[in-house]
DNA sequence: GCAGGGTGTCGAAATATTAGACAAAAAGAA
DNA sequence: TTCTTTTTGTCTAATATTTCGACACCCTGC
C-alpha cells in the first residue's frame, strides 16, 4: 500500500480502467501512452513498479517495441519491477520478457486480483533480486578491501582496528583498552605516536 | 564445447535424437528418463547444463511435474543452467518457469541450431548469475566478519593479519616479516605462541 | 661444488607493555 | 545541588617484547 506504480499503455480505456482498479491498492498510480514520456514525468525514477503494455503504435504487434523498451527500463540503476502486460503475446515473447528481467507477464484480458497480487508479488521479488546485486557490488568491495589488506604493515592494521574499536566505544579510552585486550596505557601510546 | 550435459526426456526416440544431435557440441551427453534419477548418477551435481523436458507421465500435461523438478534442480547449490523444452507450453507455464530460474524456455518442434546456441547461452548467462549469487553470500559473510572484527582483541586482529599475510607469501617468514614491517624474530615469537 | 636465500637460534641493547598509584576532570545519581 | 563513580592524564618500576647483528644449518639453482 506504499509502493508507487506506473502504467503504460497506449490504449486510453485500457488506462483508465487499470488506473481505476489500482488507485486503492497503490499509494500513488500514474499512468502515460508511451515509455518515451517517462522522461517528462518528475521524479521519474522513483516507481517500485511498471505496468507495461507490449503494443504501442497499433500497426507493430510483434512486441518489439515493448521489449526495447522494457530493456532500457531495466537497464537503469535499480530499476523497478517490472510486469508486462499484452493480448498478443505468445510464448517467445513472454520468454523473451521474462530474460530481460520483467517481473512478470500477464495476458489481456486479466483476472483483476491476480493481477494486484502479481503486482505486489514483482515489486517483492524485485526488492530481493536488486538487493542481491547490491550485495554483489559490495561483496567485490569488501574483498577489495580485504586484499588491499594484505599489503599493509602490522601497525597499520593495529592502529586501524584500534581507531575503529575507539570508535564504537564512542570515544571511551578505557572501555576500548579493554575490548581490545591492551592497558589503557598501551592504548595511550599507540594514540601518541 | 567443454561442458557437460544432461538430458531429461520420457520420451526414448526424442533422447536418442537430442543426445546424436548434441554430442558433438558437448564434452560429454548423458540422457535419462526421469528427473527422479538424478541422484543415481555418480558426479550429478557437476553438469553445466540440462535440458528438462516438462511432461514426464503422459497423463500429465499440466508440467506440474517439470516445475516441480526445475524448482529442486534449482535450489541446489551452484545449479546448472536450465533449458526447459515442451510441447505443451503456453505463456503461463514459460512465465512460471523462467521464474524458477530456467535460463530459456523452446516448444517442440525445435531448431536444431538455434537449440544448440541457446543452450551455450544458458550456460553462459548462468554462470555470470550463479557469480552474482555467491557474491551475495560471500558478501554476507565479509560483511558479518567485518562487523565481527570490531569485538576482536588487538592481538586477534594482529594474528589474522599475520596469518593472512604469510598465507599470501606462500608462507616464506622472511618475506611475511618485511610485508608486515616487523623484525622476523618479531615474527617467529608471535608464531610460538 | 658453491653462492644465495631462507631458517632456527642466541645475546644484549633498545623499546614497549604492564600493574599500581594518584590527582584532576567529567559524568551520573540522589 | 552534593555525593559517588568513572574516566583521564601522568608517573614509576618491574616485566616483556622487539630489534639488531651474528652464527650455523639446510635447501635450491647454477
Amino acid at each position: 500500500m506504499n509502493e508507487k506504480l506506473l502504467i503504460i499503455d497506449d490504449n486510453a480505456a485500457v488506462r483508465a480502467t487499470l488506473k481505476l482498479l489500482l488507485n486503492d491498492e497503490f499509494k500513488e498510480v500514474t499512468a502515460i501512452e508511451n515509455p518515451s514520456m517517462i522522461a517528462t514525468i518528475p521524479n521519474s525514477g522513483s516507481y517500485d513498479a511498471i505496468l507495461l503494455d507490449m503494443n504501442f503504435d497499433s500497426g507493430a504487434l510483434d512486441c518489439r517495441d515493448g521489449l526495447f523498451w522494457l530493456e532500457r527500463l531495466k537497464s537503469l540503476p535499480s530499476p523497478p519491477a517490472i510486469v508486462v502486460i499484452t493480448a498478443f503475446g505468445d510464448v517467445e515473447v513472454a520468454v523473451k520478457a521474462m530474460k530481460l528481467g520483467a517481473e512478470d507477464f500477464i495476458t489481456k484480458p486479466w483476472d483483476n486480483e491476480r493481477l494486484i497480487e502479481k503486482l505486489n508479488k514483482a515489486i517483492a521479488v524485485n526488492r530481493r533480486t536488486r538487493h542481491d546485486k547490491e550485495a554483489a557490488r559490495r561483496a567485490a568491495r569488501l574483498e577489495e578491501a580485504e586484499s588491499q589488506r594484505l599489503g599493509l604493515t602490522l601497525d597499520e592494521v593495529k592502529m586501524r582496528h584500534v581507531r575503529s574499536v575507539i570508535d564504537s566505544c564512542g570515544g571511551n579510552l578505557s572501555a576500548a583498552a579493554q575490548q581490545l585486550g591492551v592497558n589503557r596505557q598501551t592504548l595511550y601510546n599507540l594514540l601518541r605516536k
